[in-house]
DNA sequence: GACTTTTAAATGTCAGACAAATAAAAATTT
DNA sequence: AAATTTTTATTTGTCTGACATTTAAAAGTC
């Protein structure tokens, strides 16, 4: 572990780039213990504070977490799926919020990664998965539903679809679009009409995914980007001319 | 910006998160100031030092960034598709190495992934990124390349091919997919048969692109898959029996 | 008016202290 | 001797107060 580069500000964000790229080449294992504060504040010759902020930086990315007391100290963190999974999901949302991202890119995007995922899930979906998507297709019909639930089990049974594929590096990766997606979704206003037809299509997709029909799925994907970047543009139209 | 949750012990990391919730929820905008860390330490009771840690915390994940002097401070920060692409190299990069992901199933997930951008990559690449494969491909070809140096290209190619969609959603997700896959395919030994099977394929795969055969590349992309995946059996083979 | 100097505000860093948690060692009791 | 309790040492968590550095604006000067 070592620091060398150019800045001479922002100690702390060397000491952490310095500590991350010694996890990162493989320097650092897993559950390996790191030098104690006052250790680090004497190799890297600052104080403690500076060295807490670099570990707190650290810590923030779940590359280290820290036990008190006695053998206690940082050590290197196993990254969880679920971890980066719960990071790409507010990083994706942050993406999108912030850089004016158009629904249709972002629209585009998700299902070309969700059709990516349709035939291994149609290979692959487990019973429990093709049961959780009928769940959340019956919870859509419910006449209460309010949108932001509506949206919310969407979710659920685009995650559910995903997962089938039965791969986690997959799951992992498409936690962001369909995840991040839901900001934007919920700006829409659902009618009773349209989400009759999303359900519809909804169902076909579970149908297609229970006859292990992949191209049914693939083609109902299709159609359901359609509908919803269609129903987008709607919206668009109405707030543009409110009648 | 309020804290409520249970946790008594790690403060910076509930002052992080209530100012996190701020950022996501809008409450906070991009390039707003957030108070002062004096300000911060009067308003969650807590003393300078816990307050700086919180804002490492978030400048970790490019959530804020810090400026000295006179009307200086922290500001809600813009994350960058840049930004957030690099995050999601390293983390995707971690999430492999630490998690005893096979090579197969990153494979998978990442010529799925690859695959969904094929029809729109082949729609929309311009002259330029078909411009960057050929060179890439040319690279490949050279004799004195290194093994890391010819992932390293194949990593540009694979790279040129998701810009080529023109969706930068599609590129930030699938940034972790191609570039984690590196590290991976690095502890693949090349040989001149392998390299040149790959590099007809790569040309194949340009080929369509420049024809703008969907199909073509889709194909190109599975065969590469199937050929990826049938290298790495056969290292792992040839290690366990090195003959 | 243009330039220089001063000032004030803010982050960056440091030193030293105490609190709290925790595991290991030591002492005590059974 | 074994089990339990107490002590101790280590380590992170937090606080106080201070000084350095940077920066923009205000004040002063030519």
């Amino acid at each position: 572990m070592k620091l060398k580069p150019s800045k001479p500000t922002d100690l702390s964000a060397h000491i952490a780039q310095a500590i991350r790229d010694a996890i990162v080449s493989g320097e650092l294992i897993v559950d390996e213990r790191l030098p104690s504060e006052a250790e680090l504040s004497d190799q890297f010759q600052v104080s403690r504070p500076t060295v807490r902020e670099a570990l707190k930086r650290l810590a923030a990315q779940s590359l280290i977490r820290t036990q008190r007391g006695a053998s206690g100290g940082a050590f290197v963190n196993k990254l969880s799926f679920e971890d980066a999974y719960s990071q790409q999901v507010t990083t994706s949302t942050l993406l999108l919020s912030m850089n004016a991202v158009s629904f249709d890119t972002a629209c585009e995007a998700r299902y070309s990664l969700e059709r990516a995922c349709a035939a291994l899930s149609a290979e692959r979906r487990t019973a429990d998965q093709l049961a959780t998507m009928r769940a959340e297709i019956f919870r859509q019909s419910q006449p209460g539903l309010t949108d932001e639930a509506f949206c919310a089990s969407d979710v659920s049974f685009h995650r559910a679809l995903v997962d089938g594929a039965a791969n986690p590096v997959l799951s992992y990766q498409l936690a962001g679009a369909v995840e991040a997606m839901q900001p934007l979704m919920n700006m829409i206003t659902f009618t009773a009409r349209s989400r009759e037809e999303i359900i519809a299509l909804h169902s076909r997709i579970a149908d297609a995914l229970e006859a292990r029909d992949a191209k049914a799925v693939d083609q109902a994907l299709l159609e359901l980007e359609a509908y919803t970047r269609q129903l987008a543009r709607d919206v668009a139209e109405k707030r543009r001319k409110p009648n």
